[in-house]
DNA sequence: TTGACATATCAAAAACTATTGATATCATGC
DNA sequence: GCATGATATCAATAGTTTTTGATATGTCAA
């Protein structure tokens, strides 16, 4: 079960450090529709080709997306597990702010 | 209702601009236990204290926590509709994902 | 095997963010 | 008013990320 004290913040800063990013959030949004090619990324986005492929790498390193080779184009696709495990960190953030709130604020356990 | 085509990027990446560093997530996971007092921040963080509240600053910015005075003690507090507000952007992504694979993937709606 | 295309990598420049130390502001008690 | 304590701001530096353009790699088709 997450809550505040289970996520870890280095890991978890990494993982929103990869979501703060415009282009990165616009091609998220594009794989929601399913899997895609670079070459529709780079036409919907309108970026160079070599820093879209950058942005692509942050998102794979982050577990944002993941990559296949078919013939010549590669394919990216959503990880929503990724996605998943980022909100769980708001969530356990949000849940211990209401369990405290519930208990009455008894001071910090840190 | 929030989805992915609602979402702003360039909004939402600000907010996780503000997520992304790990003793601003600390400063977050410590205010879920309610209002404190920057010089229990400074303790609890053992960091420069014109660094955190360089990062006070950025979260404040970015909505996730308020400030008050009270004589020389500032208080910051923990606005969890700001987390939630980030939490509905990832829910939006993986709602719109869900939604597309019940459709079949019917190609991007861009 | 060569040519063409899709994508990735690399190196340099530009832009941004974090950190530090010094100093300013603001409230309090004397 | 002055000294003190709490916090914020500022300027400089260091570090990181983003962007660009050039080039490399990998695959296919002829």
């Amino acid at each position: 079960m997450v809550n505040a004290t289970t996520v870890n913040p280095a890991r978890v800063a990494k993982q929103f450090q990869a979501l703060a990013d415009e282009t990165r959030l616009k091609v998220l949004r594009i794989l929601t529709r399913g899997e895609q090619c670079v070459c529709v990324l780079v036409t919907k986005l309108d970026i160079p080709q070599p820093l879209l492929s950058h942005h692509l790498k942050t998102l794979r390193e982050a577990g944002f997306i993941t990559a296949r080779r078919e013939g010549r184009w590669m394919y990216y696709a959503l990880r929503p597990e990724a996605l998943e495990d980022c909100g769980g960190a708001l969530t356990g953030l949000l849940d211990a702010y209401q369990e405290s709130a519930r208990l009455g604020r008894p001071g910090c356990y840190w």
